[in-house]
DNA sequence: CTGTTAGCGCCTTCAG
DNA sequence: CTGAAGGCGCTAACAG
């Protein structure tokens, strides 16, 4: 497994082509005018000594790493993912790599990784529904130069923005609004514990309150973000309030713990109860019955906000901001 | 949106500290011998100015950049973002981070990815279920400094590697013979297109022979590794070939779309037909009726194959490997 | 159109 | 234990 090769340089080039290293270097970045000939030959000799300019060279004296980074909270789950494909491929159009970093759920873990990914290792970062408080995640932010959030509100002076055009707790609203039309009278509400995509449970008692239904503040809970929080969450809760006709999930693997724990009680679905999920998964549409939710356009706000960023790196100082809309899809889960 | 902020360089500390750079360099590296009240002023210094070292200058004079490159076929599914998971977390033990090039499928962009994750860019690389035929995958290889691949063979001099101890065919032969136990008579098979974890149609019909059992080539079909894969492959399939009892799928997301087909078609599962999948995610053990699945552990491959890619980052010149079990899951789709 | 000069910020080497 | 010199590979800013 022994492998070594001594690094080509740009000199190395310029000798070869008997030149100097200007000129192999404003080949390369195609940069100013240079005699088509001579361009040949120099082009000719990168290839056959196989040239390929030092990233690091290249970036000590450009201060451009051409690296993205993307903090996501779990790039398990598939709507992390697809955003993440999302950017990569902005990413890769512009010759941009993607540097990732999986916090894990873990706050102290994300805390680390965005005073680690400075401006000598990134060009510029996205920040994909952060899971820090305010109070430490915008001293975070501000020493990053070029920065755009998903699904979090920061100041407009700190970052670009790709967010729900209906505002962060727009899911869950349409959900239960959705639930209400289809009668339903006793509905239980399973919030995504330290996501900004949430509802308080302020609000949604006075959703409820306001439609004239039945509340307690005992049928909103705090959920870690997966199949196993909304399991182990909707078993307690449904021990505990079993009256619940309904439940609004943050999200679909929730909402699929949720169908478990319902399905392991006894209860029907949607029947006895309904339910519905949060982002559009292949999950949310194969399991039976088939989970309402709402169809997120997860790719493009991966996309969008590489683009955001790719204009900043660019010198774009302004404020931009992507807006999506999310649309509630009724399947079997729900009246 | 304006902000800026001049790099703070070892200079700046040295002369703040009243100390040469070297000393503060040697502070920062934890190398050499220093002075313990030196050390602490330097320290101190750092902390106010809030120095941080510039990794392109580092990089520069060590050639190295603390960076593990990824190449995975598709991050949105969930058996790659598990691996990957497991990758960015010893990754990040050990003070490296990960950067994700997803191929999307396409083999081209894998070639050009290849191509680009040189040394200058990465200290190594983790090659996961590349789509490239031997003849163009192992002249790029060549050229990695640092090289693990996983699920697919090399040369020992290219690359350590992580598989399944019993090699790239043990699933669907597993499967096959778990199908012929469970008394199936005309076992189909929906192989990965381009993949390694594959079993070829030649083993296939051999294996169905062998057991005294009825084969069709026709059974055997090269299939997109993805749910709309397996579900127009498995329409078409079921429409040619209605004689079929049985399926093995690649993985997962292929199973899936298999069910759906096959639900699709009016056909009960497991009693009309029955279904094995591929790697056990999430999906497999919600769906109804539960996939038959085998269990692979992905985070820890992940996890390995950046052990593995440390010790060659390390200066380990040696071949090694990981190898790892998966067992078959019985579940509601099959016997 | 092409070459020269001067660093980018850090670490290796060798002296003290 | 600490410092001075030199250079990693590249490009910006001037020459010509």
């Amino acid at each position: 497994m022994a492998k070594k090769r001594q690094r080509v340089t740009l000199e190395d080039v310029a000798r070869e082509a008997g030149v100097s290293s200007m000129t192999v270097s404003r080949v390369i970045n195609n940069t100013g005018r240079i005699g088509s000939e001579t361009r040949a030959r120099v082009r000719e000799v990168i290839n056959r000594l196989d040239y390929r300019p030092s990233r690091a060279a290249r970036a000590l004296v450009t201060s451009r790493t051409y690296l993205i980074g993307v903090v996501v909270p779990d790039i398990t789950n598939p709507y992390f993912a697809e955003i993440v494909q999302g950017v990569e491929h902005v990413a890769w159009e512009h010759d941009f790599s993607v540097l990732l970093t999986n916090t894990d759920e873990n706050p102290r873990r994300e805390e680390a990784v965005l005073s680690q990914l400075d401006e000598s290792t990134v060009d510029g970062l996205i920040v994909v529904s952060s899971r820090l408080p305010d109070a430490t995640l915008l001293p975070l932010l501000e020493r990053h130069p070029a920065l755009v959030t998903v699904n979090r509100d920061v100041p407009h002076q700190l970052a670009s923005m790709v967010r729900n055009l209906h505002g962060m707790d727009h899911r869950p609203v349409v959900a239960i609004q959705h639930l209400i039309e289809g009668g339903r009278q006793r509905i239980g509400c399973l919030a995504l514990k330290r996501s900004a995509i949430q509802i308080s449970r302020e609000r949604y008692i006075a959703l409820l309150t306001a439609a004239g239904l039945e509340v307690s503040p005992d049928w909103y809970r705090l959920c870690p973000p997966n199949f196993e929080g909304g399991l182990a969450v909707m078993r307690e809760l449904l021990a505990q309030c079993p009256e619940l006709d309904s439940i609004v999930a943050g999200n679909d693997r929730v909402a699929l713990g949720v169908l478990r724990a319902a399905t392991e009680a006894g209860r029907r679905v949607p029947a006895d109860l309904a339910i519905v999920g949060g982002d559009d998964t292949l999950l949310a549409s194969q399991v039976t019955p088939a989970l309402s939710t709402f169809n997120v356009p997860k790719f493009e706000i991966g996309a969008m906000a590489a683009r955001l960023l790719l204009r900043q790196i660019g010198g774009d100082s302004e404020y931009h901001e992507y807006l999506y809309d999310e649309t509630l899809i009724v399947r079997d889960s729900s009246p």
